[in-house]
Parts: structure tokens; sequence; C-alpha cells
DNA sequence: TAAAAATACTCCATAGGTATTTTAT
DNA sequence: ATAAAATACCTATGGAGTATTTTTA
């Protein structure tokens, strides 16, 4: 089969129409370049050159000369994309987030990755982390932002930071007796939370005695915002995650209070599939993600 | 620099999604052709695949395979060229051919050329020896049909038949005492010859005597059938290279007669560069020409 | 005669093979 | 536990270098 390296050596002889120069050119030895060409020649079955004291393409070997230059071009083409694409965080990034981060942390994430990473191409999906999980295994995903941790042994993940859960609870409540909220606190009230399925419902559960949980509204909300519309109107209290305090706290009446140490929190990262190539993609993504969140509790 | 067998190896991979099946389609073992995605991937600096129990390419590996495929049918298009050019007499061919034979030949040649040849492309060209000669030299012309011998240190020439000279006289002339003619009879009658730089005309004359040549007309006529009709309206008398007479003797009143022998004759052959890789074409050209004519002339 | 490509030969890089290990599921 | 790719190691092909010959103009 013809070589790149003997088209690379006929373009030369076709554009200096000399064995010399071209062998220059190529950085080769005349012999070296020659022997190429006979090879091509014979590989084709076709004269390419008709050798004298000057040297003549046969019009064989003009349309070979055209069809091979367009072939190194197309070569060239090939290795200037991939030199392009050895940057990090370069051309389509398929990005799955789960429901009760991806309105809190795109609106900040997003911008700022779109101005370090000009020729990112993201396409974001947002849904639970069991579907996320699945479309990272079946490779629709590249790579998906979720609380952790996750246990499945073809993915791989990254711990981005802590987001502390705290207390919301209705205006109306009796006032709290202490500064800091515990978590027989919840024993008194109705507990809402999130559909099933949503990984912060879990999470909030784990937290709680058996008591609280006997009373947790079993239907649930759909979304964190509904829920914060629920605890408002006075149906119960709920914790909420520190990232989504700003936006929902700020548009509805409710009250937030921190509990007391050892604060209840989830783990937010980044995971993928640990044969992925692009780890260093995630790592990079993972602090653009991390710096656009304020620094760590003070403990 | 990507080579080929890269090429060939990672298409067989990215359609295959195996490394163990794409080795045995290329004829290789895996561990060899592992080896050459490996440095495709490290020229690159690009990661093309996501290794697992089962293998996937990764994005850039997608934009690559599309790539890789299209210059892989490039270069089969290529060398499909090439095998379509390997048959003789196919493509572009610029043949000469000189005015005293043009005429009388082609008609006949070029109908059996493409029929026996249909991919040839011919280019015809009518013009003078000195002019065919010159234009072999500096590659405007591959090949020029005309009267042998040529000499000239870069031309190669092929010989073809014998064309004899017959004597045309005007049909009003007394008539000719033998049924052969001899050259002593054109010292009895005026010569009429084509103009300068025609070789018909040095070649007729160097048949002549002294005697003869001073009969020459000086001026001479600018084509055989200009000739031919002098000869019919009685001005003299001329040599006709015997492939002019079916057409010219026919359409105007003269008498034609072979001479005695050793009859005058030119050779009529091809001319090429003896650098062109083209021989064997043109001997397959030659070998058409020789074809279309009568057989020798018995002796 | 001079310039250029072809040939002869030698050497070394590397592609490819075999055997084995590592990794992923 | 098994299938698949990576690694280690070795061999051999062939690409490239030097020196020389042949050919063309």
């Amino acid at each position: 089969m013809i070589s790149t390296k003997q088209l690379v050596y006929f373009d030369a002889v076709a554009r200096l129409k000399h064995f010399g120069r071209a062998a220059d050119e190529c950085a080769v030895t005349q012999p070296a370049l020659s022997m190429q060409i006979q090879e091509m020649e014979r590989d084709l079955g076709v004269s390419l050159v008709e050798r004298g004291r000057t040297i003549r393409l046969t019009d064989a070997g003009e349309e070979v000369a055209t069809r091979a230059a367009r072939i190194l071009q197309d070569i060239e083409g090939l290795t200037d994309f991939a030199s392009k694409r050895r940057a990090t965080l370069t051309g389509r990034l398929r990005l799955g987030v789960i429901p009760s981060i991806a309105p809190y942390l795109l609106p900040t994430v997003l911008p700022e990755l779109q101005s370090q990473y000009q020729s990112l191409e993201l396409r974001i999906r947002e849904t639970l982390t069991e579907y996320l999980v699945a479309q990272l295994d079946d490779g629709t995903l590249d790579v998906a932002l979720l609380a952790l941790p996750i246990d499945e042994p073809k993915i791989e993940t990254l711990s981005l930071f802590e987001d502390r859960f705290l207390l919301a609870s209705p205006t109306d409540a009796p006032a709290p007796r202490r500064k800091m909220a515990r978590f027989e606190d919840l024993d008194e009230v109705p507990l809402l939370l999130l559909e099933e399925g949503h990984c912060l419902r879990e999470q909030a559960l784990s937290f709680c005695t058996l008591r609280s949980i006997e009373n947790a509204d079993s239907f649930g909300a759909s979304s964190l915002s509904t829920l914060v519309q629920m605890v408002a109107s006075g149906m119960g209290h709920t914790l909420l995650p520190e990232m989504s305090v700003d936006l929902e706290a700020a548009r509805n009446k409710v009250r937030v209070t921190r509990f007391e140490a050892p604060e209840p929190s989830r783990m937010i990262g980044l995971a993928f599939r640990k044969t992925s190539p692009l780890k260093a993609d995630f790592e990079a993504l993972g602090a653009v993600i991390k710096a656009t969140q304020p620094p760590p509790p003070k403990v």
C-alpha cells in the first residue's frame, strides 16, 4: 500500500522537478528518495516521472501529484485538528447534572467555563442520579455533576466540595429556642421532602431519627422550589442544601437555620467512567466548579 | 508523521470497536495493531480510544475516524486511477504528425485507435518536422509520426513502414517510353516541389540528378493537394508519396508511374524522447498505424 | 565532461511476532 | 473468572546512509 512517506517524497519531486533537491527538502539522501519513488511506481504499476538530465512528470504523474497533494493536505488537516484537541476542555463534552444542583451552580459555572474555554461545546442534561449513572455507563454522557458517593464498579469519582444542609422552617412557626438547630427538633414537626428518586430525599432522611422519619411526607415535592414554597406556606419544615439557599430563601418567606456540629452535608463531585481518557479534562472542569463556590466553612 | 498503516489500523478499530478483530482484519497480531494505535495517539497527542472490557471511541476519535476513512478512500482512488492507467494507450496522448502524412493516414488510423483504445484521449497537432521535434524536446508533445531518419540526440525513433515515391505527371504530357519511370526522366521536365521546410521537398531532391534539380521550382507549393493540382494543370511533374496517391490522384487528372528499382521511398516512423517511459505505448500505437497500411511491396 | 539519478552494500530502526502480564467486567 | 488489551522481548524486514556507477545532455 502507498505510504504517506512516498506521497511526501513524490509531492516534493512533483513540485521541485529534481530528485536531489526534493531529497534535501525531505531531509533524506537522494538514493533514499529515489528508491521510494521507484517503489511507488512499482506499487502503482505506472511510470510517474520521466528521468533525464532534467526530469518531467508523465501525464499519470501529474494526476497522481494532484491527488497526492490533496491527500497530504487532508493528513495535515487531521493533525491540525488533533493539535487543537490537545488542549483540555475542547470540543464536545456531555455533562449531566442532578436537579438539586443544576439551577444553583450552572448559572455561575457556565459563564465561567465559556470564558475560560471558548472552544468547549457543552451539552447539559439534567436528570436523576440513577439515569445519569446509566448514561455514563452506556457512553451517552461523558461526565456527571452530582452528590457522592456513587458506588458503581465502572464509575470513578472526583470530590469537589461539601454542601451543608440547613433547616428551612415557616416564618410563622414558633421561634427556635436556640440559635442552631438540632436533629431532634425535627421530631416535633412535619418534615417535607422531594419525591422518590431524588438523592436529596435519601440524604435528608439519613440524618433523621426514627421519630422524624415518621413525620416525613410520603408524597414528596418534585423540585426544591416547590418544596420551599410548601415550607413558606406553613406545611412543614425541610432540609435545604446551602447552595440553594440564596436563590430559594430569597424569594420565599422561610426561616433558615444552621445545624449544630456535626453539620449534615452532602459531598458534591464529578462522576465518569474510570476508563475515560478525559480525566484531566474533568479535573479542569472540577477546578472551575470549585472556584465558583464560596470558600469552605471555618470550623 | 501519521502513516497510512496507522490510518488503516485505526479505521478497522473504529469500525469493529475491537482491537483483536481489527488486527485479524488487518492480518497482523493484536499487539502489533495496539502499538500502532498507541503510536498514533502519541503522534496526535490525543486519546482516540477509550479502553475497557469493550472499547469506545472518544469524541476526537470519532472525528479522526471520519477523516481517516476519507483519506483512505482518496488513497484507494489514487491506486484505482493508477490501475486504469496501467493499460497501454490510456489517458492523454499528444501526437504530432507532419502535413504530408496527416491527411492520408489519420482518416484510417484514428477510428481504428478509438475502437481499440476507448480510454485514449488523443490530441493531434499537425506541423513541420522541425517544430514537432522541438515540441517533443520541450515536452509539449509525447510522440510524433513523421519521416525518418531524425537525427537528434534526445530523440529515439521507431520505424514503421516504407512509403514509396511515385512520379506524377500531367495527363497531357507525352506518353512515357517505358512502363516504369527513371530518375533521368526528370531531367527533361519542370519539377514541382513543396515549399521550404517540408521534409518531402528535401527527400524528393535527394533522388534527383543535378540536371533535374535545376529544373526544380524554387517557390514551392504549400500542400500536396496544391502540388497535384499544379501537375494536373500541366505546370510540371512531381514525386508523390504512395500513401497520398489514392486520395490526390483520384480527384485530379494526373498520370502516376512507379519508378524502376531501386524505387525511391521514405521511411515512416514514430519519434519520441528516448527518456520517455511510454515506449510500450508508442509501440502499440505503431502497430495500429502499421496495421492500417497495405502489406509491404513484393520485391 | 558535468550533473543527475540509479545501483550496490551495509547498518540500524522499527514493525511485527510470541509469550506473558495487566486490566476490566 | 474470563476476555481483552498492554507489556516485554526478540527477530527480521526494509528504510536510509555512503560510496560508486550509469546515464543524459
